[in-house]
DNA sequence: CTAGGATCCTGTCAGC
DNA sequence: TGCTGACAGGATCCTA
């Protein structure tokens, strides 16, 4: 669900909430979204610092244990203080009464304010750990470097190693390019004008050099506007929106014009997700999935 | 080792 | 209305 830009804009506005408040109490109202350490362990604590590793929250308190948390598919962190703060997937479950039903964890700060760790398929989560813990974790050990951490070289060679999988699984692969889902994916492909379903073996350097600055580009935009759903805006006429209609050139754009040349948006089946391409922008060749 | 599909879980929506 | 299957902004596990 929430993507790196998502994330990012959940990191920064937690920061402006939640630092240096002291942990009073931690709920856990489901124990499958609490991993790691006893929550006694956190409790009485404060949180020092907050940083993001691709799609990973990872918050430090003052007894140098860390809270990783991880939003997967239908995440959602909500902070209810003097003001309300809301991140992660997109539902109505941030204008409900807290805890709602899907509320999974909450916690409730010295002063007052609360925290809520929202979600509705349960496949995320929040890990309390040590420093040992955090170096061993597997999916930060094994994570890739963030994009614009990356050289096209070093991209180059980390594609290679998938040569006969498709461009967009490939990317979608953690331990190839940090942070990439399923809209920024698909978004990169387009600004690429590589058809998703392209063999890495039929994709020249030229392109994977043109992939990666598009993904940087199509990612920096968005945590530049607050992340692609985290603000409704309203359009000329008074009507409502949301970001991703009008960020996105292929996603969920399917049936629509693209915005380049005007040719029908498709949606079809690539890596085993929902994808959407412009036929004309991003021609399908011979070997192509 | 890689590639691709099943799986975890809950909810919604289209089509009988 | 009630049922059924497909699908969902993710990552891991299993199999070939």
């Amino acid at each position: 669900m929430p993507e790196l830009p998502e994330v990012e804009t959940i990191r920064r506005g937690l920061s402006k909430c939640i630092l240096k408040k002291q942990i009073k109490q931690i709920v856990v109202l489901c124990d499958k979204s609490w991993r790691g350490l006893d929550k006694q362990r956190a409790q009485g604590r404060k949180i020092c610092e907050i940083q993001r590793r691709g799609k990973a929250l990872l918050m430090r308190l003052d007894n140098d244990l860390w809270l990783m948390g991880h939003l997967r598919m239908t995440g959602q962190m909500i902070f209810i203080g003097k003001e309300k703060f809301a991140g992660g997937h997109p539902d109505d479950g941030c204008v409900e009464e807290m805890p709602g039903r899907h509320t999974r964890v909450y916690f409730e700060f010295d002063d007052g304010t609360r925290l809520f760790f929202n979600d509705q398929r349960k496949f995320g989560f929040l890990k309390l750990m040590d420093e040992l813990a955090m170096t061993e974790d597997a999916f930060l050990r094994k994570l890739a470097p963030e994009p614009w951490d990356l050289t096209t070289d070093d991209f180059w060679e980390r594609l290679q190693r998938h040569r006969q999988a498709v461009i967009k699984a490939v990317i979608l692969d953690q331990q190839v390019i940090a942070g990439v889902g399923n809209i920024y994916a698909d978004e990169g492909c387009f600004l690429a004008g590589l058809y998703p379903g392209t063999r890495v073996r039929a994709v020249s350097r030229e392109q994977a050099d043109a992939l990666l600055r598009g993904i940087c580009e199509v990612m920096q935009r968005s945590i530049d506007s607050g992340g692609s759903t985290m603000k409704d805006y309203v359009r000329a006429d008074g009507t409502k929106g949301s970001y991703l209609e009008k960020f996105a050139q292929v996603f969920r754009r399917e049936g629509r014009a693209c915005r380049k040349c005007g040719t029908e948006i498709i949606k079809t089946r690539v890596a085993g997700r929902g994808t959407h391409y412009c036929p004309k922008c991003q021609p399908r060749g011979a070997s192509d999935a």
